[in-house]
DNA sequence: CGCGACGTTGATTTGCCTCAACGATTGTGG
DNA sequence: CCACAATCGTTGAGGCAAATCAACGTCGCG
């Protein structure tokens, strides 16, 4: 199947994998249509998978309160997305993962994750990789966010993910910049002025 | 040695551990005294140690070009220290980390870190563990840095870590919570009038 | 004892938010 | 396939949380 291929190849360029490792791998994921606005992840609930996107785009945010909303975090192709502390801690969701456009991925669910680090060092050694990558990633989130203004935040983001900002809706961005919707247009016209 | 076994019971809380891996992997650290004052982490330089409090305090923090002082992380007994993106990546640091008071730690060289993780499954999974919760832990900061007000942020903090912003300067505390000195203590004066 | 680091307090400023109103898209049901 | 509603981005006016600047008391340390 297709999608097994890409996965495969996506772990490929972390650990080095057998051709019997990268199919018991492969087979630990389902893959899953999702349609626009359909969520995966929602409070509450226990997460049961993390998911590895095939195809199209997610947003995961909370909402507080007074019910403002801050995106935590999107994925696209290539990128892993859900409630991180949800699923590694099995403990109840604080997030919603939605889809913004028709996608289909790869859910592994915690229990498969559970059985693939179990059977081979190898594997062990992929998700360890990825929880270390994903550390250094929110440390970079945090820094920024401790030193920068909304504006450098802004121009941060386009140079460094410039097919993502194009892709998603402008308050999901501003949100996950910690900012206003009107904020971020705000600083959207000093540049073109 | 005494903080042999400390570091010993430490890794048994997250994996079991024979007794010959034990040995194994405590051998893989080195003790060290660390002065007040004292640095173990400067910019530019490649974190060759990731760093588990024996006994003392530390502060991880970078400073912008404007000189700003933003604290990045704290570390007290039991506690692991560095500059996680430096180490992981081995690649230059962005921070300094600095002893709060005198202090002994037990260093683990990025080597000796890469070696356990080689010999051993059980090795791996104590680290991945130990990522996995890293980045747990750095979801929270990042959903309470966009989600809350300084105020909040900061009762947050004295009901999770009162020992902590008992121990550490005023100053550091107000930069790790992203408010400068004044604000914190006028936020302290509000509790207490 | 004197100096420098630390915390406090007051006055003023500012980056960003809130509220409100308005076009432009997008989506949807008839 | 059109009409109407809902969603999304923009713009303006006003407000607030938190920063900045400045001055001062206090404590620990050399």
């Amino acid at each position: 199947m297709d999608s097994s291929k890409k996965i495969i190849d996506y772990a490929r360029r972390v650990v080095p994998l057998s051709d019997e490792e990268a199919g018991e791998f492969a087979s630990a994921f389902r893959e899953v249509k999702v349609k626009k606005r359909q969520f995966i992840v929602q409070p509450n609930f226990i997460v049961k998978n993390r998911n590895w996107v095939l195809e199209g785009a997610f947003r995961a945010y909370v909402v507080d309160d007074e019910g403002k909303d801050s995106t935590i975090a999107f994925a696209i192709e290539d990128w892993w997305i859900t409630d991180y502390n949800s699923y590694i801690l099995q403990k109840p969701a604080t997030m919603f993962v939605v889809a913004l456009e028709d996608s289909r991925i790869l859910e592994l669910s915690y229990e498969n994750e559970a059985r693939l680090k179990k059977s081979s060092h190898r594997f062990e050694t992929f998700f360890r990789v990825r929880a270390e990558r994903t550390a250094a990633f929110m440390q970079q989130r945090i820094i920024s966010n401790l030193t920068q203004t909304a504006e450098e935040r802004y121009d941060q983001f386009i140079a460094q993910y410039p097919h993502i900002a194009q892709r998603v809706p402008q308050y999901a961005l501003a949100s996950y910049l910690g900012m206003t919707t009107e904020f971020l247009s705000r600083i959207r016209n000093r540049k073109t002025g």
